[in-house]
RNA sequence: GCGAGAGUGGCGGAAUUGGCAGACGCGCUGGACUUAGGAUCCAGUACCGAAAGGUUUGUGGGUUCAAAUCCCACCUCUCGCACCA
């Protein structure tokens, strides 16, 4: 009787063995390659989700595959533990954010645990840890020293759900990325990161992120948007004062016939005050602050605006301008005021026809006459300047240098670069976070915490509040402190900051995260840094890896790191997805509210939706407890890697899920089916030519798998086609037939096989494998095997299969040793019985061979 | 609108450099074993056709002895950006 795979009664015990032979603890070795490979970590909310499931079964067999393959591999893991959810969650089940965080990691790491995942988990961080952030503070007030950090009081993107103020990479389409409610815009005083001094760096960096998807790279330029244009200066008709623009049309300065500046330029009060318009300008900024972001910002939205009452002067044309405030000018971008050019701007266009300003034709196409009177669109396309004075008849790509030229001379402008990025609004009016180590005294304003009197602790004795307002705000004990300077009495920042700060160096910090005399230990930094290998989810393409690149070039200029770059390769995953199921009268449903087709509570058919990322609220998750229990940790695995490469979208089928189970069933009884024969004996070591066909035949395959497994994982991370590969060795053995005069190698061949499919399935399926192996008589574990290598003599074909066309089409195959020379395979294939009946009568013109693949005979 | 990516059997996918389209798996069909099979093992399975053979990688053209792969036009889907001056 041979025994059954029961996953239970193996998974628990190789994963407590693992842990107890520290087996994936590392240190700094000089004598093995160093590999740091990093996945995402998760944020806490309570239970781990398929998206981990896959993101980390996907780092594990790079882990395990390179550890086999002799790298000292740091493979760590921690949780992003400060955040809102925490906060919502505290009040909802009236507990503390530090309770439900705690809880709910202790709960996701036997969870990881579980999963066999090769963490070295002596480096665990939790970044509410005071141990972590405490580190970050000290890192701010560096940056505060450096002019890095800075207070500013603005525009701001506030969410009335959270509570808070959210960066500009957290609003999608108008809508909190947390909560998905309308983002309102709020002046208040906030603490930034100057990114934007890093803008030219990252931008440029990009280009040297090879081992990047190009679809995150360009997600990242894009949002840099750096544009090279011209500053112009637009002196006020007083006298009193002037407005400066950006624009990267200054071939067309000679067309400019009004000004447009945002709701929230400080001219724009200004210039109205006093006069008839001021009225209708303060009217007209209140209405558009009012507006909404997804309102204001839709392109089809009306372009409007008001009278200022105020001209500037055209500085090459001395034309008398009006300004305007405009709804579709952005006080985010550029100088937040546009030289109206109403001919090639389409947006100036459609203004100027509403306000009935005045147009002059600046460029003309070739070949045609614009004429203002007829235009029904502005013409943005090339041409020839006109109305420009002494660049008349000068190309306008030519002339947006000379004219830029011009303006520097007249000390009216120069050329300028803009970018997109807005520096990084970090304050957050939330109580689960790092606090800003700021004190604010009335005699010496706001003042870093010095680096003797860090940490500010975040208090943990503080009860949430019910209205989502910060607890901090009323807390004497955490408030009252005396100032640092000059010991008065003083009051502390109570904004903690935007947890993607704590993601923006957490990875550095894993390669020493016990330090204590610093944030970090240079020495191992630069051991470990840069990781080798990142891997998580395209939703974090722009923000988390943007800040991340930030915060690096950040630390090196502090003198703790020594790269520009963190990751030097990129991989995101797919989303896992899952069919959906609605009921017309009940809304989604689960699995198991279906039944038969028709809806389990009212009898009426079921609505199949399309296959869609697995979400909560559509009910078609997957929990990966269960399926652990139903199938153990190694099949669910084994089906994240099969069903797709990683970096595509995984459909999940419960189907296919049985099916990694038979595999695996498959692969269990393959060992113990034949183990009677491969016990007492070693893996085949002698020379080919002494095996019967049957078993030469079986010893290539296994080359060839090792050869097809090492290149998919090694190469490309396509595990799917790694394990098909190893799945056809595994036929390949079933289909050996028992010789009849059993030859004295039939143990050895086996053996060599068996073993090589436990070990190339061991960084893939690790339980399994680690039972199999003690299996086969191994007493050490399975992560300590080499990879096997591949011998490609014994891989190589001895005969090959050549395909013959005829005119480009399929017409015989013949089989022929393989070292027959090419007119040799070009005479036996057109005397091939199949083509003759082909090329019978007709000439054959010309005849293309393909080494070792095939013959194509072009006939007339 | 701009930018990026994708489109291959009933399904997930494979085809690495222009050279056998459909590996591997799911599903389905049949067989063996069996009291039984939703276990296991074996075989078959793109489409049309009795066969010979023909057709087939979103659509239409092109380059080539040869195209899923390269070029042009178009369609569909996904993602990102979206009044950026």
């Amino acid at each position: 009787m041979i025994s059954e795979y029961h996953p239970h009664e193996i998974e628990n015990k190789w994963q407590q063995y693992w842990e107890k032979e520290n087996l994936f603890t590392v240190t700094e070795l000089r004598d093995k390659p160093k590999y740091y490979l990093l996945e995402m970590f998760p944020y806490p909310t309570g239970r781990i989700h398929m998206g981990h499931v896959r993101n980390y079964s996907i780092a594990d067999v790079v882990a395990r595959f390179k550890i086999m393959r002799g790298h000292n591999v740091l493979h760590p893991i921690g949780w992003d533990a400060f955040g809102m959810p925490a906060e919502n969650a505290a009040i909802e089940h009236k507990t503390h954010p530090s309770r439900w965080t705690y809880d709910n990691i202790a709960y996701m790491k036997s969870q990881l645990k579980r999963m066999g995942f090769s963490y070295d988990w002596n480096r665990e961080i939790a970044t509410c840890d005071v141990a972590y952030y405490r580190w970050e503070q000290l890192i701010f007030t560096r940056m505060f020293e450096k002019n890095l950090a800075y207070k500013k009081r603005s525009w701001v993107n506030w969410c009335e759900n959270c509570k808070t103020v959210l960066a500009n990479e957290q609003v999608e389409a108008g809508l909190c990325w947390r909560c998905g409610n309308e983002v309102t815009q709020k002046e208040l005083d906030q603490w930034f990161f100057r990114i934007t001094a890093y803008a030219e760096e990252l931008l440029e960096g990009c280009s040297k992120l090879t081992g990047w998807p190009e679809r995150v790279l360009t997600m990242q330029k894009n949002w840099i948007g750096k544009s090279e244009g011209t500053e112009i200066i637009f002196p006020l008709e007083n006298g009193a004062g002037e407005i400066t623009v950006f624009t990267t049309r200054p071939d067309t300065l000679y067309g400019a016939t009004f000004m447009s500046l945002a709701p929230e330029h400080p001219l724009a009060v200004e210039l109205a005050q006093g006069t008839s318009q001021e009225d209708a300008v303060t009217r007209f900024i209140e209405k558009i602050k009012r507006q909404n972001i997804i309102q204001r910002t839709a392109e089809d939205t009306e372009k409007e605006g008001v009278f200022t009452g105020a001209y500037c002067i055209n500085p090459v044309t001395n034309r008398k301008m009006p300004i305007f405030v405009a709804n579709f000018v952005l006080m985010e971008y550029g100088t937040g005021a546009v030289m109206a050019v109403p001919t090639h701007d389409q947006r100036d266009f459609e203004f100027a026809e509403k306000y009935d300003l005045p147009l002059v034709v600046v460029i003309q196409p070739p070949g045609e006459n614009l004429d203002p009177k007829t235009m029904g669109a502005a013409y943005v396309e090339d041409g020839v300047l006109v109305n420009s004075d002494q660049f008349d008849g000068m190309p306008n790509r030519k002339a947006m240098t000379s004219i830029t030229e011009h303006l520097a001379s007249l000390n009216k402008g120069r050329k300028a670069v803009s970018y997109r990025l807005r520096d990084w609004g970090i304050s957050r009016q939330r109580y689960w976070g790092a606090p800003i180590p700021i004190i604010y005294c009335a005699k010496c304003g706001a003042v870093p915490v010095p680096e003797t009197d860090l940490p500010v602790v975040l208090p943990l004795d503080l009860a949430m509040l019910e209205t989502g307002h910060s607890p901090l705000l009323y807390s004497e004990s955490f408030l009252k402190v005396a100032c640092p300077k000059c010991g008065g009495s003083a009051r502390r920042e109570t904004d903690t900051m935007d947890t993607f700060v704590e993601s923006s160096w957490y990875f550095v910090r894993y390669t020493c995260p016990d330090y204590r005399e610093g944030p970090l230990n240079k020495k191992k930094v630069d051991y470990w840094m840069p990781v080798d290998q990142y891997i998580g989810g395209i939703e974090h393409a722009i923000l988390h890896l943007l800040y991340s690149r930030f915060f690096t070039r950040v630390l090196r200029d502090l003198g703790m790191v020594t790269q520009d770059e963190p990751f030097t390769n990129l991989l995101t995953q797919g989303m896992v997805r899952k069919e959906t199921m609605r009921c017309p009268n009940h809304g989604w449903l689960l699995p198991d509210q279906d039944k038969g087709g028709v809806c389990g509570l009212c009898n009426v058919p079921v609505e199949i939706g399309r296959k869609e990322k697995m979400s909560k609220s559509k009910k078609n998750v997957v929990d990966p407890d269960d399926l652990i229990k139903r199938y153990g940790a190694d099949t669910i695995r084994l089906f994240c890697l099969f069903a797709s490469p990683p970096e595509k979208d995984l459909d999940w089928s419960d189907q296919g899920v049985d099916g990694s189970f038979r595999f695996l069933g498959r692969v269990w009884r393959m060992v113990y089916a034949n183990l009677e024969t491969i016990k007492d004996t070693r893996s085949f070591q002698g020379k080919n030519d002494d095996l019967p066909e049957d078993l030469k035949g079986l010893r290539r395959k296994v080359h060839q798998t090792i050869r097809k497994a090492t290149e998919d994982i090694e190469e490309r991370f396509h595990f799917n086609t790694a394990i098909s590969a190893i799945m056809e060795l595994v036929n390949s053995v079933y289909q050996l037939e028992p010789s009849p005069a059993d030859s004295p190698f039939r143990g050895p061949v086996l053996r060599e096989a068996i073993e090589t499919t436990v070990i190339l399935l061991s960084p893939i399926v690790p339980f399994i494998a680690e039972e199999l192996w003690r299996g086969l008589g191994y007493t050490e574990s399975i992560v300590k095997a080499p990879w096997p290598h591949y011998d490609p003599a014994v891989a190589a074909e001895e005969e090959m299969e050549i395909v013959v066309q005829v005119n480009g089409k399929l017409r015989s195959r013949i089989t022929i040793p393989a070292t027959a020379a090419e007119e040799k395979i070009k005479a036996a294939a057109q005397e091939d019985e199949r083509v003759r009946q082909w090329t019978e009568g007709k000439t054959i013109v010309k005849v293309i061979y393909v080494p070792r693949k095939l013959v194509n005979m072009v006939i007339k």
